[in-house]
DNA sequence: GTTATAGATAGACCGTTGTCAATATTGACG
DNA sequence: CGTCAATATTGACAACGGTCTATCTATAAC
């Protein structure tokens, strides 16, 4: 309300992570990779070092990826059960046309349950009900 | 470079328009409930009026929902494909790790083999191969 | 110790974005 | 037509976020 300042939803938050075509990029080049020094990802970049440490840091406080120092190296690489988690993020939003098609009586649990509709309100297209909201 | 400006990547612009608590709670609440009308949406939102519009077209600029006109109300629900797409840019996130996890439960190999390090770098943890870099 | 390199941190700059109030638009009904 | 309700648009403001330069830390080789 008003503010929102921080995200409160972890999820999002979590999404927001991945949310960026620099971090998106690293993470992609992590996932091909497996693992790869920073240096690494600095040159095939092409951003300053030091916003390349800042997403990586972004990453890494997001649980997305891990770093293993390794001399005057460190090594980064996916964290599986984040990107796992992402994984199961995208999967619950299933549009009910998809789940109807999967399966007959598709059971939905009430996210938000949407509580107060304004007032009664068309079921079928262009039928619309008259009931006025407020009066 | 210098800007970043307009997100280019459009896999991250995609990410994008879902990484906001708001949006991402309305995509829920469509997988929820497959058709809303905007005036729900704003009820069980808790934000202005104009705030859950502006959230509404980011949705549909990122072709994840669609609106459909009924009378005084705009229904909106979730745009199957794009829905898809979001999984697939997710799925393609493979760590290896979890993929040899999933193929021979064993441990992560250590690969680093990276295809052109900035140098000769340490393949094993600890020993630094002792040629440095630049002379 | 000194030097060199990899990487992180601090701070500033500035474009982007989420939010609101006010206003405009659209459609339905009388 | 006029009025009312649902939704979109406008414009302003503040916060957030990506980028940089400059600086600092850490490790290794000498």
């Amino acid at each position: 309300m008003t503010s929102m300042t921080r995200t409160t939803d972890p999820d999002a938050r979590l999404l927001q992570a991945l949310a960026d075509p620099t971090r998106l990029a690293i993470v992609r080049q992590l996932s091909a990779e497996s693992a790869t020094c920073a240096c690494d990802l600095t040159v095939c970049i092409d951003l300053a070092q030091p916003t390349v440490s800042h997403h990586l840091r972004v990453l890494r406080e997001a649980g997305l990826v891990r770093s293993e120092r390794r001399g005057t190296w460190i090594y980064y690489s996916l964290a599986p059960e984040t990107i796992e988690r992402l994984r199961r993020i995208v999967a619950e939003l299933v549009p009910v046309a998809a789940l109807a098609a999967a399966s007959l009586g598709g059971r939905r649990l009430p996210v938000v349950d949407a509580q107060a509709p304004s007032r009664a309100r068309p079921t079928s297209p262009r039928v619309i009900s008259r009931g006025l909201t407020t009066p």
